[in-house]
DNA sequence: TATTATTATCGTAATATTGCTATATATAAA
DNA sequence: TTTATATATAGCAATATTACGATAATAATA
């Protein structure tokens, strides 16, 4: 019919799916090294220095906020992004977790 | 317009979103995760596992050939699939360095 | 050679995603 | 209060993805 098929898969298999799916953009991809290699957390120079519109960046932001792999502080008339280091590692933990499962049962 | 706009992204981003948008389904992941788990390799038993239509296992195994991160072994009218190991390890290093490099750079 | 089993490909319908413009909202500054 | 700035949301067009049935291709077997 044109949609996954969520229902028959686990929980695990989903979650990993749609975390992998917020991390396949590289609009995002690039979003998230600019916000983590600023010193401080960082709000709309990212529209400045990805080159998409503002409503784009707003958008691939909200997905990753979705993620919780950001969040934003609102500073004034200014949003601060900040990378959430917790969920960060824990992220990165899954899907190292999956990649050593998957890799170590292998033939 | 509608589309990603690759050229506006550099080589690494595209690689890596490219990269997660193969694994960003469920079904994919199960296959990976099956395969996986098998100690010879394995074919079309994948169809009965997963529960998707024959065509529908054919296309993501595409998928996941097409990153090179299984390969497919013809063995008389069946199709032997294994994980590519080298390979594997290769994608688990590339994501677990974005993750890494993006973290120690964070705020 | 004809049949059967296994896998791949084609074509299509139903969504989902990406990115835009226009516009709304919210806050600071004049 | 008006204006300017920063961000978010709505709506839309162009494409991409997911899954299917029908069918082709390939190889073993009768």
């Amino acid at each position: 019919m044109g949609i996954t098929k969520t229902q028959i898969f686990n929980e695990k298999q989903n979650e990993l799916a749609r975390t992998f799916r917020v991390l396949a953009n590289p609009a995002r991809i690039a979003i998230l090294e600019y916000i983590g290699g600023q010193k401080a957390c960082i709000c709309n120079d990212i529209v400045e220095e990805i080159g998409l519109a503002q409503p784009t960046i707003s958008q691939h932001l909200k997905e990753l906020k979705s993620l919780d792999l950001i969040s934003g502080e609102i500073e004034g008339k200014k949003v601060c992004y900040c990378i959430n280091l917790q969920r960060w590692e824990e992220i990165q933990a899954m899907t190292n977790q999956f990649f050593e499962d998957t890799k170590n049962q292998c033939c």
